[in-house]
RNA sequence: CGGGGCGUAGCGCAGCCUGGUAGCGCGACUGGUUUGGGACCAGUAGGUCGCGAGUUCGAAUCUCGCUGCCCCGACCA
């Protein structure tokens, strides 16, 4: 490819709204310009890299006996329905109708395409166990896009469902996928990319995991053990062994705390810490039923997890109104003494074992010292006590009790064990060898192809622009030819450029003619990992400069004959490195 | 959902307060001089100033409505 054809500016600025090097070297270096909040369009040095992430997944999914499929992205409603999820997912679902009314959707996941295609194709326990894949465009309707190509509303996913006639199997299936995973992260280039415990949120099922690359600008928290093996947990779903203060138990006492709305006011004021006291939050449901939740002061509710204890999507802080028609004072609220029939209550472990706690009085400037969940809440009916709280960096870890640490991360990909999930409600059966019927366990395992390629840019970066690994980079080598309106310069460009595609390398050359400082700023902005230039001074000295892309400004000198083997030398020497 | 900010040439921005011929840089085009880390000179093309209403002799500028985009918060008892 001549660099003089090549469709997609390079800019000397970034867009105004970039905050993270990926979004702007990806926009910068032309591999990919917005269309709409959240919607990109791919030009072709973006396109080739997405191709070469493609083809590195496709070939590990086939590997482990993965079979390329292709599904719509319109799909039925009434598929959706079947599932249950057509109601239970929010906004994030693309609703429309066709030309004649019939209620259609985008496909943002693919499990009930996928089950209405297996519940006819797969009949019998011999076609079992069968995964299938396809990589193709999903489309979820973001409410915050961000950070250019890591969070978007349209984007490539590679999607594969697995079929199983038992748990064992699927947890076998399981094993090789993360395995699969593995080393698509690896080849692909990302320098730090960890699997994690997480939460299976929308997707469902019992164990998941996603995969992290480790960056800054990364959304998902990560806590993990010191040796970053033992325990890896997403923030979402992570726990901690924490210790609660244990004593005996004094006796209640009603204190005036006049004005202190907030723990810390309360807690600075009584000369306590806010770990000694005990906080009420309330939320309030889809059915804005009351949601009345109790955790040590100090720490904060993980709503991921209450999400899941209370079993609903969604959850809001609750109005004054609503607190206060459970009897209870916002800003001095407590479990005690309060009549909380019809009221859901949930008490995390750290508020429920602790001993001689603070607690709102449920009078307004009024709090008791001493409470004690064990002692002081006579009736424990319906209060679900259980572990609702957001671990902090440097908890203790729940295997090895070391100080957690915490990690930003990009999830690029996640895998699960659904089990029967959509199998049972959408009659997804199989006939066994005993001639009966059974639900088909399943597995899913997803992949963000463009956030991939945002991933590693973000993980593999100068100041200058990306450094794309062997693997993935849209091209192996640029060449530069510097005076090139000279004719022994042309034609030894042209001479090494023939050779190169001949040879079936992946040559950028850049024929422009421009300034030097011009042609290297372009060159560090497309990140080949190898360079080439060809100048009178060069040839003058019988050579080509070369460098790769992560050295910097250092280079050497090669023998103009001997160039063309030397750098297919080294693209073959990277390449065995992701193999 | 809540809060804030911004829509002026392909991109980045100024002009708006104080209404009076629509500007700058980058990019593009032409010609020339240059040629090792984003060169210089001269010239050219390119804009319903997000949309709609209002005020006014006159609106990018003031007022109202709409719309698009961006950022922050999603934690307070």
């Amino acid at each position: 490819m001549k660099l003089s054809q090549l469709v997609g500016q390079r800019l000397k600025e970034a867009p105004r709204d970039a905050q993270t090097s990926s979004h702007v070297f990806l926009v910068r270096g032309g591999y990919c310009r917005p269309v709409s909040t959240g919607l990109y369009t791919l030009l072709p040095l973006g396109r080739r890299i997405t191709r070469k992430i493609e083809q590195i997944i496709r070939e590990e999914m086939d590997r482990i006996g993965g079979q390329e499929v292709l599904m719509p992205v319109v799909l039925p409603a009434d598929l959706w329905q079947e599932s249950g999820r057509y109601d239970k997912v929010g906004d994030e679902l693309l609703r429309f109708k066709d030309r004649n009314g019939k209620d259609m959707i985008l496909g943002m996941t693919h499990e009930e395409a996928v089950v209405q295609f297996a519940r006819t194709e797969l009949v019998s326990y011999k076609q079992l166990p069968v995964m299938v894949y396809q990589i193709q465009t999903k489309y979820r309707d973001e409410a915050r896009p961000r950070a250019g190509l890591i969070r978007v509303r349209e984007f490539t996913m590679k999607d594969a469902y697995s079929f199983h006639t038992s748990q064992e199997d699927l947890q076998k299936y399981y094993e090789r996928c993360h395995e699969a995973y593995e080393r698509i992260f690896r080849r692909i280039g990302l320098t730090q990319c960890l699997s994690i415990l997480s939460d299976s949120g929308m997707i469902g099922g019992a164990v998941s995991h996603e995969f992290m690359a480790i960056a800054d600008c990364g959304e998902d928290t990560i806590f993990c053990s010191p040796d970053g093996v033992s325990y890896r947990a997403n923030r979402e779903i992570a726990t901690s062994r924490l210790a609660y203060v244990k004593e005996e138990p004094k006796p209640l006492e009603k204190v005036q705390t006049p004005h202190c709305k907030t723990i810390e006011d309360v807690a600075r004021f009584l000369g306590k810490t806010p770990s000694q006291t005990c906080k009420a939050v309330f939320y309030k449901d889809k059915e804005n039923h009351l949601i009345f939740v109790n955790i040590r002061g100090d720490l904060e509710v993980n709503e991921a997890k209450l999400k899941k204890v209370i079993q609903s999507p969604e959850l809001e802080f609750a109005n004054d109104a609503l607190i206060e028609s459970a009897g209870a004072v916002p800003g001095f609220a407590s479990l005690y003494g309060l009549d909380l029939k019809g009221v859901k209550v949930i008490v995390d472990h750290s508020a429920a074992e602790s001993s001689n706690l603070v607690v709102g009085a449920n009078e307004t400037d009024f709090h008791y010292l001493n409470f004690n969940f064990e002692r002081d809440v006579a009736d424990k009916s319906g209060i679900v006590v259980t572990d609702i709280a957001t671990v902090r960096e440097g908890d203790p870890c729940p295997v090895t009790g070391q100080p957690l640490k915490m990690l930003k991360g990009i999830e690029v990909g996640n895998i699960f064990q659904l089990g029967t999930k959509y199998s049972i409600p959408m009659n997804c059966n199989y006939l066994d060898q005993d001639g009966k019927a059974k639900p088909m366990i399943m597995g899913c395992y997803g992949i963000g192809v463009g956030r991939a390629m945002a991933a590693v840019c973000e993980q593999c970066h100068d100041d200058y622009g990306p450094v794309w690994p062997m693997s993935i980079a849209p091209f192996q080598v640029e060449l530069i030819g510097l005076n090139i309106n000279q004719p022994e310069v042309r034609s030894a460009c042209d001479a090494l450029y023939e050779e190169l595609l001949q040879h079936h390398v992946e040559v950028l050359y850049d024929d422009r003619g421009e300034k030097a400082g011009f042609s290297f700023a372009d060159a560090d902005l497309i990140g080949a990992p190898l360079r080439v230039v060809i100048s009178p001074k060069t040839l003058a000295n019988g050579v080509a400069e070369f460098k790769r892309r992560d050295w910097g400004r250092n280079s050497e000198n090669i023998p103009l004959a001997q160039i063309g083997e030397h750098l297919r030398n080294l693209i073959d020497e990277d390449m065995k490195q992701f193999q």
